[in-house]
DNA sequence: TGGTTCACTGACCAGCCGTTCAGCGTGCTG
DNA sequence: CAGCACGCTGAACGGCTGGTCAGTGAACCA
């Protein structure tokens, strides 16, 4: 039985998906406190009640909101980590899905910095998160995991790997966003080379010989 | 004429080097958005009245208080950073300050991860930061200028600095906040050396000749 | 000692915003 | 076509919190 989807259930796929659209782009413009229920409604022209009849209240909202984002990131990226390839060529492939991923959901680079982290806002003032939202870790923790493989061949350097995930992560991340504010930004191809190159050798001039491959 | 501060002036001081110190705390325990002015009054061991004594509302007292910390910040870091070095004594003498403030200031991350970019959260809802907060883009700014003359002396690799000090103080706090809530971490010069082996030279395991000095 | 000042207090106010729910209209059914 | 079901609406509610200000008492002065 192809379990086909009832009408019902598309309209309110549908319905969902508007309104976590609107929940982002609301976010973006007015920042995770001043988003208000009233204007998300607004936004996704419907009435502030619809809303809670798909969730139960707005940290639901937000919550599912960026767990459902989050999850196509994890998918593009993990897609990528999952391949079997050279090391240098796997962190190529993840800094271009991810830029590419925030440059098809500019919208959504807010609602990331508010929730990734120990708490920027807490989600209005229940749920105390001490700790970086779950997905947020197991992502580090993803990576972390890929650097101590490569650790294991002998292609990197061996350190604690996921302080090596954490220092990548947000170190590329800064430069991606800061790319969405800009007017004019170098091309997608030139930035991951440029990344890549940061991560791989670092910063210092190499004298001549470099290690190509 | 020394002017010698008055005992009103000393009280005054001391009553609004107290209350941000206050502010900071909450804000540590709470998060930015569930800090409330009466939370802060009572840690402060004043009344909700006084804090408007010192401060014209709720916006002015989290960013006086944000800005005093970055300024001990940037100043510890400045020091560093104008003294006269070969640039990866330079960095590595960085990421030491940086280590040491935030050890020192243990209560001030959470205000620093709010309101350093586009506005984790926006103070309250005026103020519409659409970039980031002003100091800590001058931080950055500074930075890149550092890393722009070691360009010039041929010391690193030649390319957008801005970008390249985006990535190195991103990655670096990110290493640097994740110590703060863990039970046991590496001993600091250990942790410094990791971080500059980072930035200096990348990921990449070196085939046994290093470039050492 | 009586009077005056003023930093401080905290009960109170006003507005904002998340949440609810009685009612409406649309479309389906018999 | 009458009656029903139900998704949707938005006015109204209530709680919370930033901000106010009349009152208090300690310190100081004459």
């Amino acid at each position: 039985m192809v379990t086909t989807k009832s009408k019902e259930e598309v309209v309110q796929e549908y319905r969902i998906q508007s309104i976590q659209e609107a929940t982002m782009r609301v976010i973006a413009r007015k920042g995770m406190a001043a988003a208000t229920m009233q204007e998300i409604a607004e936004e996704a022209g419907v009435a502030k009640g619809t809303i809670y009849l798909y969730f139960r209240d707005r940290d639901e909202l937000v919550e599912k909101t960026f767990e459902s984002a989050m999850c196509q990131l994890r998918e593009q990226i993990d897609e990528v980590l999952d391949r079997e390839a050279p090391f240098d060529e796997k962190i190529r492939a993840v800094m271009a899905a991810q830029l590419a991923f925030f440059a098809n959901n500019r919208e959504f680079f807010r609602l990331y910095l508010s929730l990734r982290m120990p708490d920027g806002t807490a989600v209005r003032q229940r749920r105390q998160k001490r700790t970086c939202h779950p997905q947020y870790r197991d992502r580090v923790q993803k990576f972390a995991n890929v650097l101590q493989r490569a650790m294991e061949r002998g292609e990197i350097r061996e350190v604690d790997p996921y302080r090596m995930a954490l220092f990548i992560i947000e170190g590329s991340t800064a430069i991606i966003i800061e790319r969405l504010t800009e007017d004019a930004s170098p091309s997608p191809d030139g930035e991951v080379e440029f990344i890549t190159g940061l991560i791989l050798d670092g910063v210092r001039k190499r004298s001549a010989i470099e290690t190509s491959k």
